[in-house]
DNA sequence: GCTCCGATTATCT
DNA sequence: GATAATCGGAGCG
């Protein structure tokens, strides 16, 4: 079986159990190399935080697509974050990859991250870990088994997953999506939308 | 470690 | 016109 095969297989399950799995995968775009610690699940049309609860959009389109693809979206006026497309297509289901460790190429994804003090900060944060991976408009829609941009499976799933509330969310209690690994600096600190200034 | 706050614009209503 | 799956810096402890 080819290791495109093997990803694909993954990523066509229920989007709960792609989620878990994604911990300890690593994203690698040329030279730089992320495992991924931290990740949110989103179930598409059931599901009121995701960008396809309201059907399709142009913004959206890639997450309806076929799994294995990379749906990036730009937020706050200058941000990019990354999701692995998973589920059957025309199920619109992604993974959110949230913070992961750099563990090769950290030359580079330094030099994109020049904001980061120490290397826990170079992919601590879904926008921080597209800055050091170069992640952008231009990688929406890429499929992630043809080089230089590929996710690497891990061989067996995690000894321990923790789940929490998805970051960032209004409402975001009612759904523990949030998967991260236990005793990883990378993760990135939980911040609770109702404390953040968006009621004033 | 924490809290507050401004930056900045594509996207959708 | 309002909002956003965020970040970095300042100030505090």
């Amino acid at each position: 079986m080819t290791r495109s095969a093997d990803l694909r297989s993954l990523l066509e399950r229920p989007v709960l159990e792609v989620a878990p799995r994604l911990l300890g995968a690593v994203l690698r775009h040329g030279d730089v190399a992320c495992r991924l610690t931290e990740v949110e699940a989103y179930d598409g049309a059931h599901d009121p935080g995701s960008h396809a609860y309201r059907g399709p959009t142009p913004r959206n389109a890639v997450m309806f697509g076929p799994a294995g693809h990379l749906y990036v979206y730009f937020t706050y006026g200058m941000h990019w974050c990354a999701n692995v497309v998973c589920g059957v297509e025309g199920v619109a289901s992604a993974v959110l990859l949230r913070a992961g460790e750099i563990v090769e190429g950290h030359e580079t994804a330094r030099a994109r991250r020049t904001a980061a003090r120490t290397d826990r900060d170079l992919a601590r944060g879904p926008a921080r870990l597209c800055q050091a991976l170069a992640i952008g408009r231009d990688q929406n829609g890429h499929d992630l088994t043809s080089a230089p941009l590929t996710l690497e499976p891990a061989s067996a799933p995690p000894r321990a997953v923790r789940t929490g509330p998805r970051v960032g969310l209004r409402d975001a209690a009612d759904r523990p999506w949030r998967f991260y690994l236990p005793d990883e600096p990378t993760v990135s600190t939980y911040r609770p939308a109702s404390r953040l200034r968006s009621r004033s």
